[in-house]
DNA sequence: GGACAGGTGACAACGATTCCCAACATGACC
DNA sequence: GGTCATGTTGGGAATCGTTGTCACCTGTCC
């Protein structure tokens, strides 16, 4: 349960990756690939976007990244703070983000899915509202 | 609170309208566009793709039916039996899905929105795992 | 029947994502 | 340094679900 390594073995650190990795860091909500490789152009560390996409899927993989549906069906990724699992409470508006825990969710996701028999469960907990912040 | 009505006021009741509300009923779990297309199509009823996804559309904007949207980032769509707010256990392997509420989690979606000053709240819960008859 | 308001569907357009593959960078080995 | 093997990059094509377009059809009302 240690922190994911910066590079796995078999992996490289590019200029790239770790450009990815940094954007990342910068923004506080969830964000689309694309809007992730319009921020690295401004920024003047300029990436391919399929590049951008291979990255964000192999930290979603790795469980470094959160990644959510839009509405819209895009995804979205987030760079969590916190490695435990929990779920997020995000604004509409802005994007903005907050990370939330729900043991009781927890519980009842898993006792629901006992009663009806179902193995292997796992479970998406979105909420979305209106920051305070926003009109 | 009625249930809601065949064909709403301002809406006309067409063989193809008619034709996507009975494949609906017909399945159990939730099923994609393209996959309802084909099912009108095998039952000889065929009606345009273009015209499903307009009567989806339609249903799921009336609240009629329920939609989701798969990890691969496509929308399915399912015609649910209960009217009120409630939640969904599917199956990965065969798609089938059962009905679940939870005053709890309603209960603490809104109270963790409440905490962070968040208005309009909604929510996504899904549960998924494998099915007692699937392998 | 004729006119009008929607409804329909083949096809084109779109947008996010993935595929492809030739050019590149890196490190290992001589 | 030179060469080779291997993993990485990125531009463009391809994919695929979904939406837009628009000529045509259909039911309704007079
Ligand atoms: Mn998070
Ligand atoms: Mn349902
Ligand atoms: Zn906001
Ligand atoms: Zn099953």
């Amino acid at each position: 349960m240690t922190e994911a390594a910066a590079t796995p073995p078999g992996v490289r650190s590019t200029r790239q990756r770790t450009a990815v990795a940094a954007v990342l860091e910068q923004v506080d909500g969830f964000r689309s690939a694309q809007d992730l490789h319009d921020l690295l152009r401004q920024d003047g560390a300029s990436v391919g976007l399929t590049t951008v996409y291979r990255h964000l899927q192999a930290l979603a993989d790795a469980g470094t990244i959160d990644v959510l549906r839009t509405g819209g069906g895009e995804a979205v990724y987030r760079r969590c703070p916190t490695a435990t699992h929990h779920h997020h409470l995000v604004c509409r508006t802005c994007g903005r983000s907050v990370e939330v825990e729900g043991p009781e969710v927890e519980a009842w996701a898993s006792s629901v899915a006992a009663e009806h028999g179902f193995r292997d469960v796992s479970h998406t907990v979105e909420v979305f509202g209106t920051c305070a912040s926003c009109p």
